[in-house]
DNA sequence: CGGTCTGGCTAACGATGTTAGCCAGACCCG
DNA sequence: CGGGTCTGGCTAACATCGTTAGCCAGACCG
């Protein structure tokens, strides 16, 4: 069963060092020195693999996420990051559609853990994050900004907005804080930050 | 020139009809009672096709949009929806990069207008907007969220936070503010809203 | 020793986007 | 009317894609 993992590992490789386009059978078998069709003795299609690196990637994301949930401001920041890090994977990830009853129990609920953390158990609000953060990114990631533009400045103006649903974390308490009650009237700071001038 | 308008549109009709994988150039070909190498004389590329209908995507996208700036709950309600009406269209737009070398000038703008009249020609601000709603509507579209996710609560988290940055238009005044100053502390009302409580 | 399983192989299939090259007809100009 | 060009079809073919069928060497086990 190791040859299966030896095979997702080339094919992430080739991913990461060219491109989407490069992931081919007949490549990825040349990787590993193998005819094509031999790749089947291990896998059972290419969606397969596909599926294997989504659930890497959620993996890897997730542990990210886990260890950056001090506030929101760098929860999204590590999200960021790590989505421009690795574009090819979180494109491919966030792509296609999951098909839950392969993926591998919990890694959705992992990943998704930190944001609930922040925003006190309210999934709803986490889920709005979520959108944001990911959207920014995949417009980001597809070129749909222009050149010139100031994408800190957007973050900036997403970070502040969502604030209201966010309590900082007390600080020294690492655990998780699903299932208090919304933050509710915490007022964010009234938006007279530098980000918000229009240019 | 017309017939390149025709192959287009059949683009579409088959895109709309059957799905991504069935836009192929033999099956267009059908379409139009045509042998696949003959589409060639009237585009240079499937890449060309796509091109074109990202820009219809965006034209009429824009034009759903500025029928409804009047809130930017109405506004983001009319982008949803429009995405969901029209899912593979919207994917196709969205998940291909713009090659605003090709993209008839103008369509970028007008598609943003209406986004940047609501936040007062807060660039930045209608940036993250955007991202917002383009990422809720493609996680929704990528079957991200759960089955029975509440979506709508999601969508009303989103819309509470970014209204901050907006200020409903005066009534009977439907030209554009775009370079007023931002909205500033025009305080949301403090999300006591029956979306908010955690379930 | 014999049987089974593992993991390679070659050959091939159908589908994809695309190119080359031919040709009928429309249309225009002298 | 005659000839040239342009338009828009066609067939044949190519490389590449994911994938299947079927063969076989070797390891391993009873």
């Amino acid at each position: 069963m190791n040859r299966r993992a030896e095979v997702i590992n080339a094919a992430e490789r080739i991913l990461e060092r060219e491109g989407p386009d490069a992931v081919t059978m007949r490549r990825l078998a040349d990787e590993l020195r193998i005819q094509a069709p031999s790749l089947y003795k291990h896998i059972a299609s290419k969606t397969e693999i596909e599926g294997a690196l989504q659930q890497r990637a959620l993996e890897r994301l997730g542990a990210v996420l886990a260890g950056a949930s001090a506030d929101l401001a760098t929860l999204v920041a590590a999200y960021r990051r790590w989505a421009l890090e690795h574009p090819r994977l979180y494109e491919l990830s966030a792509r296609h559609s999951l098909d839950r009853p392969r993926l591998e129990s919990g890694v959705e609920a992992a990943a998704a853990a930190p944001l609930l953390s922040i925003t006190g158990g309210n999934i709803a609000a986490a889920r709005a994050i979520w959108g944001l953060a990911h959207g920014l990114v995949d417009l980001e990631l597809a070129n749909r900004f222009p050149p010139n533009a100031d994408l800190d400045a957007a973050w900036a103006h997403a970070i502040n907005a969502f604030a209201i649903y966010c309590t900082p974390k007390p600080e020294g308490n690492p655990t998780s804080r699903v299932g208090l009650p919304p933050a509710g009237p915490a007022t964010p700071s009234p938006c007279a930050r530098s980000c918000c001038r229009t240019a």
